[in-house]
RNA sequence: GCGCCAGUAGCUCAGGUGGAAAGAGCAACGGCCUUCUAAGCCGUGGGUCAGGGGUUCGAAUCCCUUCUGGCGCGCCA
């Protein structure tokens, strides 16, 4: 539509320009867009406002010398200079039924316009590590990560979904000594949980679980490294498995996992230092390897070896090397998903990789904010240390995975997210989720009912006539119509959450329209019950490609 | 102190990458079910877009600044 209306105006232009009217060319910086208020068309052009600098008149004006020279093809019903000097466009009825059959005859391809181009995108999300349940927290970075991998699929993206974890570190190290601690307690034997311990429950769970499969094999040897790398191992894959399970919960899944120790043993982090070395960004003092502020622009220098034995390397050069090997693993973009807290540390990261000759540009960091939940009116009080934080798998239990990823995307990802516990179980018009998957369900219902009485769609829709559809039910069209851009535009700026806001104005629409009893989708006038019928199955696949997008299911009765 | 994010209706938040008279839901009040699902709809009231400058034909949107809130500034991740 966007195109056809700027050949239009261009050849207006240049007629003006030829009959001496105009003096400039159609200026690039002209949009088309759809206005707000549906009032002033379905398209408005302000390149009258931008030409009126060059042209020295008032953009009213020039609307009107380009309006008189404007030849309207058959799909457009009219045009119209309004406000400042915009041109309005109105599309006749026939472009929009043309719509609906492209999309009827298209079905997912039009709702999810192809604009990767089989693109290789990676999208690194939750990332967490495995040394605890996983947290409401996580749960935003997963929905949002896991919703941003989908979207890029669906339209054409080659997609891999990626998480990357520490388990080289002081943390699961600790996490170690935490169940080694629980085991030798299980067996009655002295044990000191160490200070920074893990406390919660899952530990025990491990633990018990250990002395089930060794007995009292590892407690004699319970002070030494070896035995102590047995219990980290069994953490790491006890909890790993409860991280996978609370995944599939949500229909989530990665196709790559990475880890840190594999980074330090390929040789990358090493890598990683002479680089850095090789730069003169490498300072050395109090024992331990430092990268350099100064130089790349950060606040202070950053520890990247530890002092100590071992010289173990910090979680943040590993992080480095990883960011290194994913550009080199060639994909045409990186999206980094994580929590406002570690906003500073990514910087760091970027301007070392940078500083080793790498492109970052194809590095897209999602960022968001953190999530607070509100139980009757006040807010739930999380704290890690103390294990009082609510679970992801509560949460599910709790809600259900839709609920929980409609939740997680019905807020922009650098906004503040308040779960309010009350609303999401609430099954009523105001939780947003219901309100959308209850237009889905009336529509089934309608075609349950149109089968009952014979009324079915046949086979070819193509044969149906349009014309009998109303003008509010052309608006309702337009709307629907809609969603392709709002797919579009939500992959390219990186906010899936404009596709619930989307659907829940488009859900809107339709309770607003199906209420009005001179809307009876079946009636005695066949012609016109066929044609809302046409509609009303484009509806429901537009909702069901939307909400799919999402991960969020459209059931037929609710 | 420095860095990042935010500040829009009583509350929770949207406002495509500058456009026309600021929006939605909740909360409050009043209505609508012999009908394809009332998990729905209709109506009423509600705003100094935190404050102040600037750019622009045009600013909630971009720039500067002040204030307020969140997060970070570990040899944790």
């Amino acid at each position: 539509m966007k195109d056809l209306i700027v050949s239009i105006l261009n050849a207006a232009i240049e007629r003006s320009r030829a009959a001496g009217q105009l003096a400039t060319a159609p200026p690039a910086a002209a949009s088309v867009e759809a206005p707000k208020d549906p009032a002033h068309g379905d398209a408005a052009s302000n390149v009258a406002l931008v030409m009126a600098r060059g042209e020295k008149k008032p953009p009213r004006a020039i609307a009107e010398i380009i309006r008189a020279r404007l030849e309207l093809p058959p799909e457009v019903a009219e045009a119209a200079v309004a406000g400042a000097g915009f041109i309005n466009f109105r599309m006749a009825p026939a472009f929009w039924h043309g719509e609906l059959r492209r999309a009827a005859a298209e079905g997912e391809r039009f709702w999810r316009p192809q604009i990767g181009a089989a693109r290789k995108v990676q999208v690194e999300f939750l990332s967490a590590n495995p040394t605890g349940p996983l947290t409401v927290g996580h749960g935003r970075n997963a929905v949002l990560g896991d919703t941003l991998a989908r979207m890029h699929e669906a339209t054409g993206f080659a997609v891999t979904r990626e998480y990357y974890f520490n388990n080289g570190g002081r943390q699961m190290k600790l996490l170690g000594e935490s169940v080694r601690a629980r085991y030798l307690e299980e067996l009655g034997r002295p044990a000191a949980m160490p200070e920074d311990g893990y406390q919660g429950e899952y530990i025990r769970d491990i633990a018990r679980a250990m002395v089930q499969r060794h007995g009292e094999a590892l407690a004699d040897a319970a002070g030494e490294s070896k035995t102590l790398e047995i219990f980290r191992a069994a953490a790491e894959e006890a909890i790993f498995a409860d991280i996978r399970r609370t995944c599939e919960r949500l229909g989530i899944r990665f196709d790559v996992y990475t880890n840190e120790l594999d980074l330090i043993r390929g040789g990358q982090v090493d890598a990683v230092i002479e680089g850095l070395r090789a730069r003169g960004l490498i300072a050395e003092y109090d024992g331990a390897l430092w990268l350099k502020g100064e130089p790349l622009g950060l606040p202070k220098d950053r520890v990247l070896v530890r002092s100590g034995p071992g010289r173990e390397p910090t979680y943040r050069t590993p992080d480095i090397a990883y960011h290194i090997e994913k550009l080199r693993r060639g994909f045409d973009s990186v999206i980094d998903v994580f929590g406002a807290d570690h906003i500073a540390e990514h910087q760091g990261v970027l301007a070392a990789v940078k500083a080793l000759g790498h492109d970052v540009a194809p590095i897209h960091a999602i960022i968001y904010q953190f999530v607070t939940l509100t139980r009757g009116g006040e807010k739930v009080k999380m704290s890690t240390r103390k294990a009082t934080y609510v679970t992801l798998d509560q949460l599910v239990d709790e809600v259900g995975a839709d609920v929980v990823r409609f939740f997680f995307l019905f807020r922009k990802h650098d906004s503040h997210l308040d779960f309010d516990l009350d609303l999401a179980k609430r099954q009523a018009p105001e939780n947003p989720v219901f309100y959308v998957q209850y237009a889905h369900a009336r529509l089934a219902s309608v075609f349950r009912e149109a089968e009952k009485k014979g009324m079915g769609l046949p086979a070819d829709r193509s044969l149906i006539d349009l014309a009998p559809l109303s003008e509010e039910e052309i608006g309702l069209a337009r709307k629907l119509i809609g969603l392709p851009g709002v797919v579009r535009g939500a992959v390219e700026s990186l906010e899936p959450h404009r596709v619930p806001f989307y659907l829940l104005e488009l859900a809107g629409d339709f309770h607003r329209y199906y209420n009005k009893p001179s809307n009876r989708i079946i009636s005695e006038q066949r012609e016109l019950s066929l044609a809302r019928l046409f509609l009303a199955r484009v509806l429901m696949e537009g909702i069901t490609s939307g909400l799919g997008l999402l991960g969020v299911s459209a059931p037929d009765r609710m």
